[in-house]
DNA sequence: GAGTGGTCTAGACCACTGT
DNA sequence: CAGTGGTCTAGACCACTCC
Protein backbone atom coordinates (compact mmCIF):
# COMPACT_ATOMS: atom_id res chain seq x y z
CA UNK A 1 0.00 0.00 0.00
CA UNK A 2 1.98 2.55 -1.19
CA UNK A 3 -0.89 5.33 -0.80
CA UNK A 4 -1.28 7.17 2.40
CA UNK A 5 -4.87 7.93 1.30
CA UNK A 6 -5.37 4.28 0.73
CA UNK A 7 -4.01 3.15 3.51
CA UNK A 8 -6.42 5.34 5.52
CA UNK A 9 -9.56 4.02 3.51
CA UNK A 10 -8.41 0.38 3.68
CA UNK A 11 -7.95 0.67 7.60
CA UNK A 12 -11.59 2.27 8.38
CA UNK A 13 -13.27 -0.38 5.68
CA UNK A 14 -11.79 -2.80 7.81
CA UNK A 15 -12.93 -1.53 10.95
CA UNK A 16 -16.21 -1.27 9.56
CA UNK A 17 -16.28 -4.90 8.24
CA UNK A 18 -15.12 -6.18 11.70
CA UNK A 19 -17.66 -4.50 13.43
CA UNK A 20 -15.08 -2.61 14.96
CA UNK A 21 -17.37 0.61 13.58
CA UNK A 22 -20.83 -0.31 13.28
CA UNK A 23 -24.14 1.02 11.13
CA UNK A 24 -24.91 4.75 12.73
CA UNK A 25 -21.79 5.20 14.61
CA UNK A 26 -19.73 8.09 13.52
CA UNK A 27 -16.08 8.11 12.68
CA UNK A 28 -13.91 9.92 14.79
CA UNK A 29 -12.95 13.94 13.05
CA UNK A 30 -11.31 14.57 10.21
CA UNK A 31 -8.68 16.45 12.00
CA UNK A 32 -8.32 13.45 14.66
CA UNK A 33 -7.73 10.83 12.08
CA UNK A 34 -5.54 12.90 10.00
CA UNK A 35 -3.11 13.27 14.02
CA UNK A 36 -3.60 9.73 14.39
CA UNK A 37 -2.77 8.67 10.92
CA UNK A 38 -0.12 11.65 10.95
CA UNK A 39 -1.43 13.16 7.91
CA UNK A 40 -3.14 15.88 6.62
CA UNK A 41 -6.46 17.01 6.79
CA UNK A 42 -7.48 16.46 3.10
CA UNK A 43 -5.39 13.30 3.00
CA UNK A 44 -7.93 12.19 5.05
CA UNK A 45 -10.58 13.65 3.50
CA UNK A 46 -9.39 12.01 -0.04
CA UNK A 47 -9.44 8.59 2.17
CA UNK A 48 -12.96 8.87 3.65
CA UNK A 49 -14.23 10.09 0.24
CA UNK A 50 -13.19 6.42 -1.25
CA UNK A 51 -15.94 5.09 1.53
CA UNK A 52 -18.46 7.47 0.64
CA UNK A 53 -17.97 6.70 -2.75
CA UNK A 54 -18.17 2.61 -1.66
CA UNK A 55 -21.70 3.88 0.10
CA UNK A 56 -20.04 2.45 3.63
CA UNK A 57 -20.37 5.78 4.95
CA UNK A 58 -22.16 9.14 4.66
CA UNK A 59 -20.99 12.33 5.55
CA UNK A 60 -22.92 15.17 7.30
CA UNK A 61 -21.92 18.87 7.08
CA UNK A 62 -21.21 20.29 10.49
CA UNK A 63 -22.29 16.82 12.40
CA UNK A 64 -19.88 14.32 11.32
CA UNK A 65 -19.08 10.76 9.29
CA UNK A 66 -21.55 8.11 9.78
CA UNK A 67 -21.39 4.76 9.12
CA UNK A 68 -23.92 3.87 6.55
CA UNK A 69 -27.23 1.79 7.70
CA UNK A 70 -28.62 -0.10 4.74
CA UNK A 71 -31.07 1.43 3.11
CA UNK A 72 -34.40 -0.21 3.31
CA UNK A 73 -34.97 -1.94 -0.01
CA UNK A 74 -38.03 -2.58 -1.97
CA UNK A 75 -38.50 -5.44 -4.14
CA UNK A 76 -40.04 -5.04 -7.56
CA UNK A 77 -41.39 -8.50 -9.42
CA UNK A 78 -42.82 -9.11 -12.43
CA UNK A 79 -44.99 -11.60 -11.08
CA UNK A 80 -47.02 -8.83 -9.69
CA UNK A 81 -48.12 -7.52 -13.23
CA UNK A 82 -50.13 -10.95 -13.86
CA UNK A 83 -51.75 -10.26 -10.14
CA UNK A 84 -52.56 -7.10 -11.06
CA UNK A 85 -54.22 -8.70 -14.56
CA UNK A 86 -56.24 -10.92 -12.60
CA UNK A 87 -58.03 -8.11 -10.01
CA UNK A 88 -58.11 -5.52 -13.09
CA UNK A 89 -61.51 -6.44 -13.72
CA UNK A 90 -62.92 -7.01 -10.25
CA UNK A 91 -65.07 -4.17 -8.77
CA UNK A 92 -63.12 -1.90 -6.28
CA UNK A 93 -65.18 -3.73 -3.23
CA UNK A 94 -64.02 -7.22 -4.48
CA UNK A 95 -60.27 -5.78 -4.63
CA UNK A 96 -60.58 -4.57 -1.01
CA UNK A 97 -61.20 -8.25 0.30
CA UNK A 98 -58.48 -9.39 -1.46
CA UNK A 99 -55.65 -7.31 -0.78
CA UNK A 100 -54.17 -3.50 -1.22
CA UNK A 101 -53.67 -2.61 -4.74
CA UNK A 102 -50.65 -1.37 -6.68
CA UNK A 103 -49.20 1.14 -8.58
CA UNK A 104 -46.46 1.05 -11.32
CA UNK A 105 -43.86 1.18 -8.11
CA UNK A 106 -44.86 -2.52 -6.91
CA UNK A 107 -45.50 -1.07 -3.25
CA UNK A 108 -49.10 -1.31 -1.91
CA UNK A 109 -50.81 2.06 -1.82
CA UNK A 110 -50.60 2.12 1.86
CA UNK A 111 -47.34 2.07 2.35
CA UNK A 112 -47.07 5.20 -0.17
CA UNK A 113 -47.26 9.14 -0.17
CA UNK A 114 -47.07 9.91 -3.61
CA UNK A 115 -48.31 13.56 -5.29
CA UNK A 116 -49.61 13.04 -9.32
CA UNK A 117 -49.63 15.73 -11.88
CA UNK A 118 -51.40 15.22 -14.87
CA UNK A 119 -50.47 17.10 -17.92
CA UNK A 120 -50.68 16.66 -22.23
CA UNK A 121 -48.15 16.69 -24.33
CA UNK A 122 -47.47 16.14 -28.45
CA UNK A 123 -45.68 12.93 -29.19
CA UNK A 124 -42.12 13.65 -30.03
CA UNK A 125 -40.37 11.45 -32.74
CA UNK A 126 -39.10 8.66 -29.83
CA UNK A 127 -42.71 8.48 -28.48
CA UNK A 128 -44.12 8.36 -31.99
CA UNK A 129 -42.19 5.69 -33.10
CA UNK A 130 -42.71 3.59 -29.38
CA UNK A 131 -46.28 3.98 -29.29
CA UNK A 132 -47.09 4.25 -33.53
CA UNK A 133 -48.36 6.84 -34.08
CA UNK A 134 -48.07 10.31 -35.84
CA UNK A 135 -45.61 12.49 -34.53
CA UNK A 136 -47.46 15.49 -32.52
CA UNK A 137 -50.09 12.88 -31.30
CA UNK A 138 -51.45 14.38 -27.97
CA UNK A 139 -50.07 11.90 -25.16
CA UNK A 140 -51.27 12.04 -21.45
CA UNK A 141 -48.17 12.33 -18.89
CA UNK A 142 -49.24 11.35 -15.57
CA UNK A 143 -46.34 12.28 -13.18
CA UNK A 144 -45.97 10.10 -9.84
CA UNK A 145 -43.34 11.21 -7.05
CA UNK A 146 -43.29 8.64 -4.44
CA UNK A 147 -42.51 8.75 -1.05
CA UNK A 148 -42.24 5.64 1.34
CA UNK A 149 -44.01 6.74 4.19
CA UNK A 150 -41.47 5.72 7.28
CA UNK A 151 -38.56 7.62 5.65
CA UNK A 152 -38.06 11.30 3.96
CA UNK A 153 -36.45 10.37 1.00
CA UNK A 154 -38.23 10.02 -2.04
CA UNK A 155 -38.70 6.76 -3.63
CA UNK A 156 -38.48 7.47 -6.97
CA UNK A 157 -40.12 9.55 -9.88
CA UNK A 158 -42.58 7.75 -12.75
CA UNK A 159 -43.42 9.23 -15.88
CA UNK A 160 -46.04 7.22 -17.37
CA UNK A 161 -47.83 8.36 -20.94
CA UNK A 162 -50.92 7.21 -22.70
CA UNK A 163 -52.16 8.19 -26.05
CA UNK A 164 -54.94 10.58 -25.56
CA UNK A 165 -57.55 9.55 -27.53
CA UNK A 166 -57.32 5.63 -26.20
CA UNK A 167 -58.29 6.31 -22.48
CA UNK A 168 -60.67 9.59 -23.34
CA UNK A 169 -63.32 7.30 -23.30
CA UNK A 170 -63.46 7.06 -19.77
CA UNK A 171 -63.17 10.78 -18.15
CA UNK A 172 -61.94 9.58 -14.88
CA UNK A 173 -58.64 8.91 -16.21
CA UNK A 174 -58.13 12.59 -17.33
CA UNK A 175 -58.66 13.63 -13.58
CA UNK A 176 -55.62 13.65 -11.26
CA UNK A 177 -57.75 14.23 -8.33
CA UNK A 178 -58.81 10.50 -9.22
CA UNK A 179 -55.30 9.63 -8.33
CA UNK A 180 -54.39 7.28 -6.36
CA UNK A 181 -56.70 4.80 -8.46
CA UNK A 182 -58.07 2.12 -6.59
CA UNK A 183 -56.41 -0.77 -8.88
CA UNK A 184 -53.48 0.12 -10.89
CA UNK A 185 -53.26 0.70 -14.61
CA UNK A 186 -54.70 -2.28 -15.51
CA UNK A 187 -57.51 -1.27 -14.13
CA UNK A 188 -58.19 1.64 -15.19
CA UNK A 189 -57.26 0.66 -18.86
CA UNK A 190 -59.89 -2.11 -18.56
CA UNK A 191 -62.40 0.55 -17.90
CA UNK A 192 -61.97 1.42 -21.72
CA UNK A 193 -61.47 -1.67 -23.15
CA UNK A 194 -58.24 -2.63 -23.22
CA UNK A 195 -56.68 -5.80 -22.32
CA UNK A 196 -53.03 -6.21 -21.92
CA UNK A 197 -50.88 -9.06 -23.63
CA UNK A 198 -47.23 -8.66 -22.27
CA UNK A 199 -45.06 -6.19 -20.40
CA UNK A 200 -41.49 -5.22 -21.45
CA UNK A 201 -39.22 -3.85 -19.06
CA UNK A 202 -35.76 -2.36 -20.10
CA UNK A 203 -33.40 -0.91 -17.66
CA UNK A 204 -30.17 -0.43 -16.68
CA UNK A 205 -28.06 1.50 -14.14
CA UNK A 206 -25.97 4.78 -14.77
CA UNK A 207 -24.62 7.76 -12.25
CA UNK A 208 -27.47 10.26 -11.46
CA UNK A 209 -27.81 13.36 -13.05
CA UNK A 210 -27.29 16.71 -11.06
CA UNK A 211 -31.01 16.89 -11.43
CA UNK A 212 -31.92 13.14 -10.09
CA UNK A 213 -29.29 13.45 -7.42
CA UNK A 214 -30.96 16.40 -5.59
CA UNK A 215 -34.66 15.10 -6.71
CA UNK A 216 -34.33 11.34 -5.04
CA UNK A 217 -31.94 12.50 -1.98
CA UNK A 218 -29.17 10.35 -3.31
CA UNK A 219 -25.80 9.41 -1.29
CA UNK A 220 -22.61 10.12 -3.33
CA UNK A 221 -21.85 7.03 -5.28
CA UNK A 222 -25.12 5.49 -5.66
CA UNK A 223 -26.33 4.40 -9.12
CA UNK A 224 -29.82 5.07 -10.19
CA UNK A 225 -31.72 2.33 -12.29
CA UNK A 226 -33.63 3.88 -14.85
CA UNK A 227 -36.31 1.65 -15.86
CA UNK A 228 -38.75 2.15 -18.85
CA UNK A 229 -41.99 -0.33 -18.90
CA UNK A 230 -44.08 -0.91 -22.08
CA UNK A 231 -47.34 -2.20 -21.86
CA UNK A 232 -48.81 -4.45 -24.88
CA UNK A 233 -52.62 -4.72 -25.66
CA UNK A 234 -53.68 -8.03 -26.90
CA UNK A 235 -53.85 -6.40 -30.46
CA UNK A 236 -50.01 -5.83 -30.25
CA UNK A 237 -50.35 -2.33 -29.75
CA UNK A 238 -48.36 -0.15 -26.97
CA UNK A 239 -50.88 1.22 -24.74
CA UNK A 240 -48.19 2.70 -21.93
CA UNK A 241 -45.17 3.66 -21.75
CA UNK A 242 -43.82 4.38 -17.97
CA UNK A 243 -40.33 5.60 -17.34
CA UNK A 244 -39.58 5.20 -13.51
CA UNK A 245 -36.43 6.35 -11.88
CA UNK A 246 -35.38 4.11 -8.96
CA UNK A 247 -32.25 4.45 -6.45
CA UNK A 248 -29.75 1.89 -7.33
CA UNK A 249 -29.32 0.97 -4.02
CA UNK A 250 -32.47 0.91 -1.98
CA UNK A 251 -34.26 -1.72 -5.35
CA UNK A 252 -34.34 -4.91 -5.39
CA UNK A 253 -35.71 -6.40 -8.58
CA UNK A 254 -36.80 -10.16 -9.66
CA UNK A 255 -38.10 -11.35 -12.61
CA UNK A 256 -39.38 -14.90 -12.71
CA UNK A 257 -38.92 -16.45 -16.45
CA UNK A 258 -41.54 -19.68 -16.94
CA UNK A 259 -40.42 -21.82 -19.14
CA UNK A 260 -42.43 -23.77 -21.91
CA UNK A 261 -42.37 -27.86 -21.29
CA UNK A 262 -40.39 -29.74 -23.93
CA UNK A 263 -43.29 -32.18 -25.51
CA UNK A 264 -43.29 -35.53 -23.83
CA UNK B 1 -23.67 29.21 -8.32
CA UNK B 2 -21.70 29.95 -4.78
CA UNK B 3 -19.12 27.68 -5.69
CA UNK B 4 -15.83 27.67 -7.81
CA UNK B 5 -15.86 24.12 -8.24
CA UNK B 6 -19.51 23.90 -9.41
CA UNK B 7 -19.58 26.71 -11.72
CA UNK B 8 -16.48 24.45 -13.29
CA UNK B 9 -18.46 20.90 -13.56
CA UNK B 10 -21.57 22.83 -14.56
CA UNK B 11 -19.78 24.88 -17.32
CA UNK B 12 -17.63 21.76 -18.47
CA UNK B 13 -20.57 19.67 -18.70
CA UNK B 14 -22.59 22.28 -20.57
CA UNK B 15 -19.78 21.98 -22.88
CA UNK B 16 -20.33 18.01 -23.64
CA UNK B 17 -23.79 18.35 -23.56
CA UNK B 18 -23.72 20.90 -26.34
CA UNK B 19 -21.12 18.84 -28.39
CA UNK B 20 -18.48 21.65 -28.24
CA UNK B 21 -16.60 19.18 -26.92
CA UNK B 22 -17.40 16.25 -27.95
CA UNK B 23 -16.78 12.35 -27.37
CA UNK B 24 -13.32 11.17 -27.44
CA UNK B 25 -11.76 14.88 -27.08
CA UNK B 26 -9.39 16.03 -24.51
CA UNK B 27 -10.00 18.55 -22.51
CA UNK B 28 -7.92 21.22 -21.82
CA UNK B 29 -5.27 20.45 -19.23
CA UNK B 30 -5.59 21.04 -15.25
CA UNK B 31 -3.38 23.71 -15.18
CA UNK B 32 -4.61 25.54 -18.11
CA UNK B 33 -8.10 25.21 -17.03
CA UNK B 34 -7.07 26.81 -13.12
CA UNK B 35 -5.75 29.76 -15.36
CA UNK B 36 -8.41 30.44 -17.44
CA UNK B 37 -11.59 29.73 -14.34
CA UNK B 38 -8.69 31.45 -11.80
CA UNK B 39 -8.33 29.26 -9.39
CA UNK B 40 -6.03 26.93 -7.88
CA UNK B 41 -5.34 23.25 -9.57
CA UNK B 42 -7.09 21.55 -7.14
CA UNK B 43 -10.38 23.20 -7.44
CA UNK B 44 -10.24 22.47 -10.96
CA UNK B 45 -9.84 18.97 -9.93
CA UNK B 46 -12.67 18.57 -7.59
CA UNK B 47 -14.61 20.19 -10.65
CA UNK B 48 -13.57 17.80 -13.18
CA UNK B 49 -14.02 15.30 -10.74
CA UNK B 50 -18.06 16.07 -10.60
CA UNK B 51 -18.04 15.11 -14.11
CA UNK B 52 -16.22 11.63 -13.87
CA UNK B 53 -18.09 10.94 -10.98
CA UNK B 54 -21.37 11.44 -13.61
CA UNK B 55 -19.46 9.30 -15.98
CA UNK B 56 -19.35 12.33 -18.74
CA UNK B 57 -15.60 11.98 -18.76
CA UNK B 58 -12.55 9.84 -17.87
CA UNK B 59 -9.47 10.66 -16.56
CA UNK B 60 -5.84 8.89 -18.11
CA UNK B 61 -3.08 9.29 -15.91
CA UNK B 62 -0.18 11.35 -18.26
CA UNK B 63 -2.06 11.14 -21.00
CA UNK B 64 -5.39 13.91 -20.24
CA UNK B 65 -8.94 13.76 -19.51
CA UNK B 66 -11.30 12.90 -22.61
CA UNK B 67 -14.85 13.24 -22.92
CA UNK B 68 -16.56 9.61 -22.38
CA UNK B 69 -17.93 7.97 -25.62
CA UNK B 70 -20.98 5.46 -24.59
CA UNK B 71 -19.85 2.17 -23.92
CA UNK B 72 -20.54 -0.52 -26.16
CA UNK B 73 -23.72 -1.85 -24.13
CA UNK B 74 -24.84 -5.46 -24.18
CA UNK B 75 -28.66 -6.70 -23.79
CA UNK B 76 -29.37 -9.35 -21.54
CA UNK B 77 -33.01 -10.80 -21.83
CA UNK B 78 -34.86 -13.10 -20.93
CA UNK B 79 -36.58 -14.56 -23.98
CA UNK B 80 -33.41 -16.42 -24.38
CA UNK B 81 -33.91 -18.89 -21.62
CA UNK B 82 -37.01 -20.09 -23.75
CA UNK B 83 -34.65 -19.84 -26.80
CA UNK B 84 -31.93 -21.97 -25.07
CA UNK B 85 -34.35 -24.65 -23.86
CA UNK B 86 -35.98 -25.10 -27.30
CA UNK B 87 -32.13 -25.93 -28.59
CA UNK B 88 -31.17 -27.70 -25.56
CA UNK B 89 -32.36 -31.34 -27.16
CA UNK B 90 -30.89 -30.60 -30.34
CA UNK B 91 -27.38 -31.91 -31.63
CA UNK B 92 -24.99 -29.79 -31.93
CA UNK B 93 -24.64 -30.04 -35.61
CA UNK B 94 -28.27 -28.85 -35.61
CA UNK B 95 -27.75 -25.89 -32.98
CA UNK B 96 -24.92 -24.89 -35.04
CA UNK B 97 -27.29 -24.75 -38.61
CA UNK B 98 -29.85 -22.71 -36.25
CA UNK B 99 -27.03 -20.03 -35.17
CA UNK B 100 -24.73 -19.46 -32.68
CA UNK B 101 -25.53 -21.01 -29.00
CA UNK B 102 -25.18 -18.79 -25.84
CA UNK B 103 -24.08 -18.44 -22.38
CA UNK B 104 -25.10 -17.46 -19.04
CA UNK B 105 -23.57 -13.78 -20.06
CA UNK B 106 -26.58 -13.60 -23.56
CA UNK B 107 -23.94 -13.34 -25.61
CA UNK B 108 -23.17 -15.21 -28.26
CA UNK B 109 -19.81 -17.26 -28.34
CA UNK B 110 -17.97 -15.78 -30.50
CA UNK B 111 -17.98 -12.72 -29.51
CA UNK B 112 -16.60 -13.69 -26.18
CA UNK B 113 -12.68 -14.62 -25.17
CA UNK B 114 -13.33 -16.25 -22.00
CA UNK B 115 -11.69 -18.05 -19.44
CA UNK B 116 -13.36 -20.72 -16.98
CA UNK B 117 -12.28 -21.99 -13.94
CA UNK B 118 -13.66 -25.57 -12.29
CA UNK B 119 -13.80 -26.11 -8.47
CA UNK B 120 -15.42 -28.24 -5.90
CA UNK B 121 -16.56 -26.74 -2.50
CA UNK B 122 -18.45 -27.51 0.36
CA UNK B 123 -22.54 -25.85 0.44
CA UNK B 124 -22.55 -23.31 3.19
CA UNK B 125 -25.78 -22.33 4.81
CA UNK B 126 -26.71 -19.65 1.64
CA UNK B 127 -26.19 -22.25 -0.75
CA UNK B 128 -27.52 -25.48 1.16
CA UNK B 129 -31.10 -23.43 1.94
CA UNK B 130 -30.94 -22.37 -1.88
CA UNK B 131 -30.09 -25.39 -2.85
CA UNK B 132 -32.60 -27.22 -0.17
CA UNK B 133 -29.55 -29.54 0.51
CA UNK B 134 -27.64 -30.63 3.86
CA UNK B 135 -25.11 -27.90 4.44
CA UNK B 136 -21.26 -29.47 3.30
CA UNK B 137 -22.89 -31.11 0.40
CA UNK B 138 -20.36 -30.97 -2.87
CA UNK B 139 -20.92 -27.95 -5.39
CA UNK B 140 -19.24 -27.63 -8.22
CA UNK B 141 -18.31 -24.05 -8.61
CA UNK B 142 -17.85 -22.74 -12.11
CA UNK B 143 -15.93 -19.20 -12.72
CA UNK B 144 -16.46 -17.67 -16.13
CA UNK B 145 -14.20 -14.80 -16.59
CA UNK B 146 -15.74 -12.62 -20.16
CA UNK B 147 -14.29 -10.33 -22.45
CA UNK B 148 -15.64 -8.89 -25.23
CA UNK B 149 -13.87 -9.89 -27.58
CA UNK B 150 -13.44 -6.45 -29.49
CA UNK B 151 -12.07 -4.21 -25.89
CA UNK B 152 -9.91 -4.73 -23.27
CA UNK B 153 -11.81 -4.31 -20.43
CA UNK B 154 -13.44 -7.54 -18.85
CA UNK B 155 -17.45 -7.83 -19.39
CA UNK B 156 -18.25 -9.67 -16.05
CA UNK B 157 -17.64 -12.22 -14.00
CA UNK B 158 -19.73 -14.90 -13.69
CA UNK B 159 -20.13 -17.69 -10.87
CA UNK B 160 -21.98 -20.85 -11.11
CA UNK B 161 -22.85 -23.03 -8.67
CA UNK B 162 -24.22 -26.84 -9.22
CA UNK B 163 -24.89 -29.88 -7.07
CA UNK B 164 -22.19 -32.33 -8.21
CA UNK B 165 -24.05 -35.61 -7.53
CA UNK B 166 -26.79 -34.00 -9.97
CA UNK B 167 -24.76 -33.57 -12.49
CA UNK B 168 -22.19 -36.30 -11.78
CA UNK B 169 -23.62 -38.60 -14.34
CA UNK B 170 -22.47 -37.20 -17.02
CA UNK B 171 -18.58 -37.01 -16.67
CA UNK B 172 -17.71 -34.29 -19.03
CA UNK B 173 -19.67 -31.93 -17.25
CA UNK B 174 -17.27 -31.78 -14.74
CA UNK B 175 -13.75 -31.15 -17.27
CA UNK B 176 -13.17 -27.74 -17.67
CA UNK B 177 -11.24 -28.00 -21.07
CA UNK B 178 -15.16 -28.81 -22.04
CA UNK B 179 -15.59 -25.29 -21.98
CA UNK B 180 -17.01 -23.40 -24.05
CA UNK B 181 -19.74 -25.91 -24.15
CA UNK B 182 -21.78 -25.38 -26.97
CA UNK B 183 -25.07 -25.53 -26.06
CA UNK B 184 -25.32 -23.91 -22.81
CA UNK B 185 -26.15 -24.81 -19.42
CA UNK B 186 -29.69 -26.11 -20.08
CA UNK B 187 -28.09 -28.19 -22.68
CA UNK B 188 -25.92 -29.40 -19.74
CA UNK B 189 -28.85 -30.18 -17.80
CA UNK B 190 -30.32 -32.11 -20.31
CA UNK B 191 -27.37 -34.12 -20.85
CA UNK B 192 -28.06 -35.70 -17.49
CA UNK B 193 -31.75 -35.71 -17.37
CA UNK B 194 -32.88 -32.32 -16.36
CA UNK B 195 -35.44 -29.96 -17.45
CA UNK B 196 -36.10 -26.80 -16.43
CA UNK B 197 -39.25 -25.47 -15.24
CA UNK B 198 -38.76 -21.77 -14.53
CA UNK B 199 -35.42 -19.70 -14.01
CA UNK B 200 -35.83 -16.62 -11.14
CA UNK B 201 -33.05 -14.04 -11.58
CA UNK B 202 -33.15 -11.58 -8.17
CA UNK B 203 -30.57 -8.07 -8.73
CA UNK B 204 -30.02 -4.86 -7.57
CA UNK B 205 -27.32 -1.71 -8.63
CA UNK B 206 -24.74 -1.05 -5.83
CA UNK B 207 -21.39 0.36 -5.77
CA UNK B 208 -17.99 -1.79 -6.95
CA UNK B 209 -16.18 -3.25 -4.07
CA UNK B 210 -12.13 -2.60 -4.50
CA UNK B 211 -11.68 -5.59 -5.68
CA UNK B 212 -14.97 -5.44 -7.87
CA UNK B 213 -13.09 -2.33 -9.90
CA UNK B 214 -9.83 -3.86 -10.20
CA UNK B 215 -11.27 -7.09 -11.24
CA UNK B 216 -13.48 -5.37 -14.21
CA UNK B 217 -11.80 -2.22 -14.75
CA UNK B 218 -14.75 -0.17 -14.06
CA UNK B 219 -14.59 3.59 -14.79
CA UNK B 220 -15.11 5.63 -11.28
CA UNK B 221 -18.91 6.18 -10.59
CA UNK B 222 -20.30 3.66 -12.09
CA UNK B 223 -22.59 0.70 -10.06
CA UNK B 224 -22.25 -2.97 -10.34
CA UNK B 225 -25.48 -4.86 -11.34
CA UNK B 226 -25.38 -8.00 -9.14
CA UNK B 227 -27.68 -10.68 -10.39
CA UNK B 228 -28.62 -13.86 -9.01
CA UNK B 229 -30.05 -16.49 -11.18
CA UNK B 230 -31.47 -19.75 -9.96
CA UNK B 231 -32.80 -22.44 -12.63
CA UNK B 232 -35.73 -24.29 -10.86
CA UNK B 233 -36.66 -27.91 -12.81
CA UNK B 234 -39.75 -29.41 -13.16
CA UNK B 235 -39.70 -31.21 -9.96
CA UNK B 236 -39.16 -27.87 -8.28
CA UNK B 237 -36.10 -28.52 -7.56
CA UNK B 238 -33.16 -25.80 -7.48
CA UNK B 239 -30.63 -27.24 -10.15
CA UNK B 240 -28.07 -23.98 -10.69
CA UNK B 241 -26.98 -20.93 -8.89
CA UNK B 242 -25.38 -18.38 -11.15
CA UNK B 243 -23.83 -15.10 -8.98
CA UNK B 244 -22.78 -12.85 -12.29
CA UNK B 245 -21.46 -9.20 -11.81
CA UNK B 246 -21.92 -6.75 -14.81
CA UNK B 247 -20.44 -3.39 -15.17
CA UNK B 248 -23.69 -1.07 -14.91
CA UNK B 249 -23.07 1.23 -17.47
CA UNK B 250 -22.41 -1.64 -20.41
CA UNK B 251 -25.16 -3.60 -19.40
CA UNK B 252 -29.04 -3.19 -20.88
CA UNK B 253 -31.36 -5.67 -19.03
CA UNK B 254 -34.54 -6.51 -21.06
CA UNK B 255 -37.53 -8.59 -19.33
CA UNK B 256 -40.79 -9.42 -21.00
CA UNK B 257 -43.54 -10.75 -18.91
CA UNK B 258 -46.23 -12.42 -20.78
CA UNK B 259 -49.51 -12.07 -19.22
CA UNK B 260 -52.24 -14.58 -19.05
CA UNK B 261 -55.80 -14.13 -21.60
CA UNK B 262 -58.89 -13.21 -19.41
CA UNK B 263 -61.17 -15.50 -19.86
CA UNK B 264 -64.25 -14.98 -22.07
C1' DG C 1 12.34 15.62 -21.78
C1' DA C 2 7.94 17.84 -21.83
C1' DG C 3 3.39 17.44 -20.50
C1' DT C 4 -0.06 15.19 -18.13
C1' DG C 5 -2.71 13.66 -14.01
C1' DG C 6 -1.89 11.58 -8.90
C1' DT C 7 -0.59 12.38 -4.24
C1' DC C 8 0.26 15.36 -0.42
C1' DT C 9 1.19 19.40 2.60
C1' DA C 10 -0.13 23.16 5.95
C1' DG C 11 -2.51 26.05 6.42
C1' DA C 12 -7.02 29.67 5.73
C1' DC C 13 -11.82 30.79 6.01
C1' DC C 14 -16.76 29.50 5.58
C1' DA C 15 -21.21 26.89 6.61
C1' DC C 16 -23.68 23.93 9.28
C1' DT C 17 -25.01 21.49 13.77
C1' DG C 18 -25.84 21.15 18.46
C1' DT C 19 -25.56 23.10 23.21
C1' DC D 1 -20.25 28.94 21.47
C1' DA D 2 -17.30 24.78 20.08
C1' DG D 3 -16.92 21.23 16.84
C1' DT D 4 -17.76 19.45 12.52
C1' DG D 5 -17.29 19.01 7.50
C1' DG D 6 -16.97 22.13 2.86
C1' DT D 7 -14.24 25.05 0.01
C1' DC D 8 -9.95 26.89 -1.49
C1' DT D 9 -5.03 28.27 -1.88
C1' DA D 10 -0.14 27.83 -3.64
C1' DG D 11 2.73 25.37 -3.89
C1' DA D 12 5.86 20.42 -3.86
C1' DC D 13 7.11 16.04 -5.72
C1' DC D 14 5.95 11.66 -8.07
C1' DA D 15 4.18 8.45 -11.87
C1' DC D 16 2.76 7.85 -16.30
C1' DT D 17 2.57 8.73 -21.52
C1' DC D 18 4.40 10.18 -25.63
C1' DC D 19 7.85 11.95 -28.58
Amino acid sequence: MANQYERISTDLRHQIEAGELAPGDRLPAETALAESYGVSVPTVRQGVGVLQAEGLVEKQHGRGTFVRRQPTRVTRDNLRHQWEKDRARETESERLKTGATEHDTGLTVNDLVFVAKYEQQPADADFARVFGVPEGTTLLKRTYRTRYSEERTPFNVARSYLVLDMVAGNPDLLREDQEPWPGGTQNQLHTVGIELDRIVETFRARPPTPEETEELGLPVGVSVVVLRKTSVDTTDRVVEVSDVVLPGDRTEMVYTTKLNRWPA
